[in-house]
DNA sequence: GTGAAAGCGCTAACAA
DNA sequence: TTGTTAGCGCTTTCAC
């Protein structure tokens, strides 16, 4: 364990001494070198330098108007010259086109986020667009305030994971009218045409199908572990998979068991080995999420449960580090990455000018080492309790 | 797996029917409801709303000189009827202040760096600021031209963690004359005031520390395996304080072994393998992160080696994930989140004219699963080729 | 093909 | 305490 500053203290006051480096723009670096030219040069700059007018520097800027070559090039020459960078606020204020783009997700802690903000920001990067980043913290009231302030920053569109899509909601999104697509979302498919564009994967199905795969070995207790459906209309997608495929068998399905996304690491797994520990004695555990399900798993573990012996254990999103684990997480794997960047081609569809349009990417289903025929000498009752968790009757319509 | 598109594709040109929505703005969400008010309020029609001046407007919004009571209220409710939030780019243009910093990471696919955004993010926000995002992907040239963007969008400051920190690239950045300060970088500590503000842990002294561990638990033939020196120097430094400890043992240290960061999961994977089957028998493998020192877990065991029995291995980071794995990771734990936060806040004291201060973080030794004694009987030679990784003489100045 | 000039929305300096 | 006004840097008419 270490903990020091260096600097700062031992050496206070002592900023910048180099001569006329007396600027009054505050706290730069502080680098010595030559501060000489800061002035940041300007389009009129480049302008004078090129003995043209702004509005021709403009043109060869943006590619607008026809310039004739020469005048270009010495334009050109004179932007190098000065290392003229047009400045974003001018540009936006005049035309209206910031070139920067909002992305709004629940966190960065999970994998999956972060790799999508990865594929979304190389995509815009890619069409000369920043991304503007916020998250949510899977607060439904946060969000919408973090919208409006990428709104207020002048973005052009937003990709956004919602905590819920119920119209109203998906109103106030759109009441700022600028472009958007969700990604990750599950809205409830509406008949006609879309009102919105979406990237997702279909979790709903992909459950029913993991969940039939835990069928097809045998398990008939199994258990569905979500996070909080007030926060994630993913999860909520999932269990209604999961009940699907529980009740087209004739098994119960049980009543999901909801953990709160803000949970610390600590708090978690506590909570989470509780629950364990007060199950009803399930053979199979599904998850909806890798994070839950490796939790899961080190829970499962600590109650002297073996993974996949006694349960099995599956998860959602294809996480590498599931993957490489011992014994690796089986898994719902989603593209990630491609789903960023799948949501940027969306969104730039929109600002084209061109109608909303949901795509529904591919899924795959993950055999892993969590993964086993349940056991028929399988002990039903474990534990005394059922009172947190127990099977529900099946129910033909779930909600 | 499933793949399919609804909506778009089936009924094309079907776009918004709704009478009145003929707008001239290129697409929005093209929800439904009632556009007719999209004029986007300015800070003049509150004025006129209000019954006031546009300056007094500006005035409450920023709090800056005296308003009646009874006018800021007044103000403020045109404000709210409107819905009105103050323009961005018009605010930057005019005062220079954008209330944005930018932040450039290698990538977001390291957990590591993605909790680190999320603490930046986070501490902006709190003060206000929006946060930038941009990835080099490892990549000394983008980082450059990134780190330019990033300043022509008017951020007012830069967390960065480059590449490596060569004078010459801090003068690059420095040059823009923006406030900045590195987050996670390692340069060489210089005697005098800090030219730039930096907050980071000591992975050289928290490498040596870790390398002693090992050497206390009796293991003598020690491998290191990093990312490639030249796209970060935390990797390089990590090796010194390796190659420290083991001089200083009087122990011989290997060289490197440098796996690229733009290595695919399957080829990394295969590198890897490679990698571990023809290492001359080390028994025990330091990692210069904890993504590495998983997948050397992995791929040990892929060979038929126990981990810790036969190769016990430690990375670094302390990623929650590698935490909860079985065998857990022994590891050097380092606040990300905390990290980026201590970034943001040495980033405001620059921004408030304040001096460059570095600030050295604590680590935390995390013992874990794969460590155990050598044994004893440990072959000396398990294979037969040491072209790629074998000791080489101690050495007292590494470089 | 090029120049001149009018603002985009906002803040800050100056008057009143 | 409040109103008026001059731009910030840029794009985009509109003349020429």
């Amino acid at each position: 364990m270490t903990a020091l500053q260096i600097g700062g203290e031992t050496l206070p006051g002592v900023i910048d001494a180099s001569p006329g480096a007396r600027r009054v723009a505050i706290g730069n670096g502080s680098i010595g070198g030559d501060m000489s030219r800061r002035h940041k040069a300007t389009i009129r700059d480049v302008a004078t330098a090129a003995g043209v007018a702004v509005g021709t520097v403009s043109r060869v800027l943006n590619g607008s108007g026809a310039v004739a070559p020469q005048t270009a090039s010495r334009v050109r020459q004179a932007i190098a010259v000065l290392g003229f960078m047009p400045d974003a606020a001018g540009r936006s204020l005049r035309s209206g086109a910031s070139r920067a783009i909002g992305v709004l997700v629940p966190t960065l802690s999970n994998p999956i986020f972060a790799r999508s903000l990865e594929g979304i920001e190389r995509a815009a990067a890619q069409r000369g667009f920043s991304t503007v980043i916020a998250s949510s913290g899977y607060d439904p009231v946060r969000e919408l305030d973090v919208v409006a302030t990428l709104v207020a920053r002048g973005v052009e569109g937003l990709v956004l994971t919602l905590t819920d899509t119920k119209p109203d909601r998906i109103d106030a999104v759109a009441g700022h009218g600028v472009p958007f697509v969700l990604a990750y979302n599950q809205p409830k498919p509406n008949g006609g045409a879309p009102r919105f564009s979406l990237a997702t994967v279909d979790s709903r199905v992909a459950l029913q199908e993991a969940t039939e795969q835990l069928i097809a070995l045998g398990h008939r207790r199994v258990a569905f572990l979500g996070g909080a459906f007030a926060s994630s209309d993913r999860s909520r997608a999932r269990y209604e998979g999961y009940r699907a495929a529980m009740d087209a068998a004739g098994l119960p399905a049980w009543d999901p068991a909801e953990i709160p996304f803000d949970a610390q690491d600590e708090a978690f797994e506590a909570a989470l080995g509780d629950l364990i520990g007060r199950l009803v004695a399930p053979t199979a555990l599904i998850c909806s999420n890798d994070l839950l399900g490796l939790h899961a798993v080190a829970a499962a573990r600590r109650h002297g449960l073996a993974v996949p012996g006694d349960l099995s254990v599956v998860g959602f999103d294809g996480m590498p580090m599931a993957r490489i684990a011992e014994p690796s997480l089986a898994t719902v794997a989603q593209p990630a990455r491609r789903m960023g960047e799948a949501a940027v081609d969306l969104l730039f569809g929109l600002i084209a000018g061109g109608p909303p349009r949901q795509l529904i990417l591919p899924h795959t289903f993950l055999e892993g080492g969590t993964l086993a025929a349940a056991r028929a000498d399988a002990d039903p009752l474990r534990a005394g309790s059922a009172t947190i968790l127990g099977p529900t009757k099946p129910n033909r319509s779930p909600r």
